[in-house]
DNA sequence: CACTTGACTTGGACAATGTCCAATGTAGGA
DNA sequence: TCCTACATTGGACATTGTCCAAGTCAAGTG
């Protein structure tokens, strides 16, 4: 049983077929597809799901928390189900793939006051870029 | 003189006056436009000037390092002219507007080898998100 | 269990952003 | 001035996302 799917069920959410199958695609640690991918999954669990069905899904989940967006590069969004336990992304420049990792530190204690424009900062989202190093084979994921 | 138009006349990049309006429409400081924006404020000094040209110059100059792309939303990357000087962006949850923020600390530094998985981290960018405090009110730009 | 109702799903049209290409124009060197 | 490689153009196309009216269904009620 997925844990998303769960902590969806406990706030009440109205259960569907779709629903479900969508919360399955997206259930798993390091995950971050977008929502074409999330569709093309669903899809081969639930033929009949609609695209529509999928968008509307993971804006909600996105609404209520469940489920982070992330615009690493300018195309499409991805959908992070990782969403209560602070991470930040490291993405390869190589073939765009995407992994939680924690970085020390305080980003937010690094700005400071004069550099804040009186905004009150809800949010830090830090992306590591890189490519891997020789030792690693261009097959290879991360 | 723009110093964007400079460092690219510079590079021996051949000048045109699209190439030109677009560097000057660029130029300064905190300026982050979307390519259609770019395109529009183009097309006000050279009428003729089209979109495929905007976005190949704007392309070029990110290759050439003049220029940088930041994708803050998932909507239209934005292209910043401030290459040259390290900078972060912080990010208006109600407008949109980015202005450019200097933290301190090494974000770089805070990424254990541990949690670099192999790669070489060639950069790292990070967004602040938040609101305008209290005391600003809704015409106010940051 | 059947009914009811408001919420959910669907397909397709549309919008926004970006890419590609063949034809045409032109900057800058010879 | 002429040549030629490079730049520009408009329009078709691709990708990603949004919207809507009509149909469907989950889940509470009796």
């Amino acid at each position: 049983m997925s844990d998303l799917l769960e902590r969806l069920r406990g706030r009440g959410w109205r259960m569907t077929a779709q629903r479900r199958v969508v919360a399955e695609v997206l259930d798993g640690d390091h995950v971050h597809l977008t929502a074409d991918e999330v569709h093309a999954r669903a899809v081969s669990r639930l033929p009949e799901i609609s695209r529509a069905t999928v968008y509307n899904t993971l804006g909600e989940m996105v609404t209520l928390g469940e489920v982070l967006e992330v615009a690493t590069d300018g195309r499409a969004k991805r959908y992070d189900p990782n969403a209560h336990r602070p991470h930040q992304h490291l993405v390869c420049g190589r073939c765009g793939a995407i992994r939680d990792v924690h970085p020390g530190g305080d980003p937010l204690a690094d700005l400071p006051d004069a550099e804040r424009f009186g905004f009150t900062i809800s949010n830090v989202e830090v992306t590591y870029r890189g490519r891997p190093s020789l030792l690693l084979s261009s097959g290879d994921r991360i």
